[in-house]
DNA sequence: CAAACATGCAACCTTTTGGTTGCATGTTTT
DNA sequence: AAAACATGCAACCAAAAGGTTGCATGTTTG
């Protein structure tokens, strides 16, 4: 995983709308774009390009139905980026662990 | 915790040049400005608005010493990002369990 | 005290982002 | 076949992001 594709799964998450479009759709079935393009405050063009910027980040994928067009979330790139958090983390704690037992000697 | 400084949190994130000053400052001890601006590829100035980026998402602090200023990452702001996204998996999960349940039956 | 160092701040520029409107196109429904 | 529906695409716009350069300021060091 490069550091530049983790990037741009944060990137995809790092905006008030797009959280809540992938809140969404953790939620429940997968929604197609009209309905998810629902009670953003944004028009849905608007909305649709919110949408492509999540699948450029592969956090969302399409499928078209028919008319319709599902949106259903990449659970693959959510684990990505907990687990390059979570990798973080665990260096901060080694660290914290080796300056205690310093400052117990 | 708002939906809106989780994004701010994530947004902070999604940037390769940002992503590696997290990455630096996770692996050891808290470094200052002139050190962290080295060998990312942009200028003094250009990496301290960066750093700036990451003070105003909370995902850094600032601690000046003397004519230094020492940054150092704040591990609140990484379990925040990485709860959020435990979170939104929990459903997930959820969810495909109760489809699980039903095609069983 | 002078030089070197670490940093801050402002002005400026280009590209990206986040949004809009208008119109075209394919798909159901009646 | 006509109407209604779901979506796509392009042009456009303002604001924000990401970077630069130049200069000012406080702090060590020799």
């Amino acid at each position: 995983m490069s550091q530049l594709a983790i990037a741009q799964i944060f990137k995809a998450l790092g905006d008030p709308v797009r959280l809540q479009i992938v809140q969404r759709l953790s939620n429940g079935t997968a929604l197609c774009m009209g309905e998810l393009s629902k009670d953003l405050g944004i028009s849905r063009q608007g909305a649709r390009k919110q949408i492509q910027a999540l699948v450029s980040a592969k956090v969302v994928q399409l499928h078209p139905v028919g008319r319709e067009v599902k949106v259903q979330l990449d659970a693959v790139a959510l684990q990505q980026g907990r687990d390059f958090i979570a990798r973080l983390e665990a260096q901060w704690d080694k660290r914290l662990q080796a300056l205690k037992q310093f400052t117990e000697q």
